[in-house]
DNA sequence: TTGAATTTGAAATCGATTTTCGTTTTCGTT
DNA sequence: AACGAAAACGAAAATCGATTTCAAATTCAA
């Protein structure tokens, strides 16, 4: 009778429009706005507040990852199986970014876990400097 | 007679106190606000806008670094010979910062600049993940 | 089908940061 | 010391991503 229910309990339509598109997205990282937009150029009537709403939920069921970027807000992605872990390399100068995803940066995560106590999350990290370009530009510049 | 100066040339009054401020802070994380009330309540008149500008100054050169965290706005702090040679770890949960400085990131570092082309600043790098404690806080809650 | 609980969405709000723009400082030049 | 162009200031307004509010619509178990 009393069956308590919780936030989260009722699969709605709008769930699953953007479960699935993250799901064709094809691991892109896409902003809050842009999935609201997809939506709503394919003629459905979601608010841009449910897409928000839908996507906390999908990240807190582990289905879709969040990712912080500095110039904007939030992006989200597909979690999981489909989407190799991978770190993200921002360059400082021109923006550009790029994916990194090797057993170098794997095992330096597994030591630090095991010899400094913390695990890195590395749908929250991004890696700071400079891109192959933008470092040519900078060493003739600044030939100290 | 046309010495065309550039923005960030005049060294001005509130560029020294934010400065300063982040100098004696030991270290830790700031934000813009955080310093505001702290200039304030030396009862000097500076703007909140003015500690803004001289922030992003300050971390162009260098001299400041900037921290994003996922709850609130951007952290600042010293930036230089302390900070130069170690990463920041930062756990989500907490938000308990602590450093990182050992010979498996540098070899990290070097093999991402000579396999992948990018060359990281540490000064400009935070980890991000969970802290042991939060760690076993997380897995008690989920025993999958 | 009914009804209680949840979800929705437009609008309001929020908090951090940036922009605007008229005023004040700075500093090389008279 | 005074002048003047360029830069910096700061208060208010604007922006931006994200959350809250709340009445209306939807969901789902009974």
């Amino acid at each position: 009778m009393e069956i308590k229910k919780e936030r989260g309990d009722y699969k709605t339509r709008a769930y699953f429009l953007v479960k699935e598109v993250l799901l064709s997205a094809n691991g892109e990282h896409l902003r809050a706005e842009e999935i609201y937009d997809i939506l709503r150029a394919r003629g459905e009537k979601v608010g841009l507040t449910t897409v928000y709403r839908q996507l906390t939920r999908l990240s807190s069921e582990g289905f879709a990852r969040k990712t912080l970027s500095e110039g904007q807000g939030g992006c989200y992605s597909l979690a999981g199986a489909h989407c190799a872990d991978h770190y993200h390399l921002v360059c400082t100068d021109c923006g550009a970014l790029s994916h990194l995803s090797c057993d170098h940066i794997e095992s330096l995560i597994h030591h630090i876990a095991v010899k400094h106590s913390f695990t890195v999350m590395p749908e929250r990290t991004t890696l700071y400097g400079l891109c192959a370009a933008c470092m040519r530009k900078a060493k003739r510049k600044e030939p100290q």
